[in-house]
DNA sequence: GTGTGTGAAGTGGTTCACAGCG
DNA sequence: CGCTGTGAACCACTTCACACAC
């Protein structure tokens, strides 16, 4: 797969394509267009084919593309070298939500070890997952190789964790759920998702709404 | 407070520079300025400054920002016209982390009501909180007077759920923590958490990280 | 001198519009 | 003729650079 330079909203919409179409092979379409996959994700017709041509001309002038063939090109764009080994430090009531959800179960990726500070949880399995000390994880995540890290821990511990978990040198990314911003080694990649500050976002608009 | 349209990144960093102002506050800090806000969120003070500037002169020239002052300045500019009741669709693990979430505590908000579809849950209580039948959803909220729902169920019933939850008239937005895009009346307002896209989108960049 | 406020320039992502191919 | 692929136009957000107030 060559290497194309694509934007962050562009490989959100790639996902989501993906999803889509795992759903429409389901249904024995054959063909699908660029106007339909827009009208099933709100976006407009261009900007899916823009999207889908960055890595090489898989539609049919005339006709559409092939849904089967453009499902299985997307997984190719979208596909791990390997199997991502992960990490999920906090196991309070969102980090049990995260190792349970079904939407993120993935033959991408495997959450294989749990960290957390409760002594009650330390040195059990949690949905089958052991769950260490996060003191030991600089250990736990080199001898594991694991180098993504998710941090669902309360705000005020958070940082302390992610020097915990980057101090191993094994980390290379952090999906961080927690409400703040992380300070981090800068080859240590940082996706967040805060879920307080969309609704922030959805109250502040609606507030706003007449505009 | 005078309407300025701003863009939702924005919105976004208005809501962590509150945030941020928040805790420098209990810190008995004074003054504070661009920069150093920039440093501490990973912005640049350039865009702290413009973000600051779109209601109006807060700062002071050669000096910087007075904390108690810019934060409630923006405590007014983000502040709700009144506390907005809201409902929560789904109570699987996810919807009883939402509901026990602590980032989520607000004056500006209150979860009233829990919708499922399990009759173990509906009737009970649960973290001290109704559950009704999903079914009975459009007479709860309009008695209620919900206008927000946040759905957290799988996604194979999330657009059924929307759908019931839209038939009040009551709803004006909605928050989705499932991962389909729904189809909604035009006049509501939708905000999408999707978790799985943001680690997709994570292991992406890991995999192309050399770029 | 110092740090804000802001027009202007720059950057990046989206949409248009049409050429090109099936 | 229909629908894709894509340069060009457009638009929105970010960054710069400097006048201005303290």
């Amino acid at each position: 797969m060559k290497d194309v330079k694509v934007s962050e909203p562009t490989v959100e919409r790639l996902v989501k394509y993906h999803r889509l179409l795992e759903r429409v092979t389901g249904e024995g379409r054959k063909v699908i267009s660029s106007k339909e996959i827009g009208e099933m994700l709100s976006y407009k017709a261009s900007q899916v084919r823009k999207d889908l041509s960055y890595f090489g001309e898989i539609g049919k002038r005339g006709v559409g593309y092939h849904v089967d063939r453009l499902y299985r090109h997307l997984g190719a764009v979208l596909s791990s070298p390997r199997l991502w080994s992960i990490g999920l430090a906090g196991v309070g009531r969102l980090g049990e939500a995260i190792l349970g959800y079904k939407g993120f179960r993935s033959e991408k990726f495997q959450i294989k070890a749990l960290f957390d500070v409760d002594p009650a949880k330390i040195g059990t399995k949690i949905l089958g997952t052991p769950c260490y000390s996060i003191d030991d994880a600089p250990r736990v995540l080199r001898e594991q190789n694991i180098e993504v890290v998710i941090i669902s821990v309360p705000s005020g511990a958070a940082q302390y964790v992610a020097d915990r978990v980057t101090a191993s040198g094994n980390v290379k990314g952090i999906l961080n759920f927690s409400p703040v911003s992380l300070a981090l080694p800068d080859d240590v990649l940082l996706y967040s998702v805060d879920i307080s500050v969309e609704l922030e976002k959805l109250l502040f608009y609606l507030k706003h709404r007449g505009q």
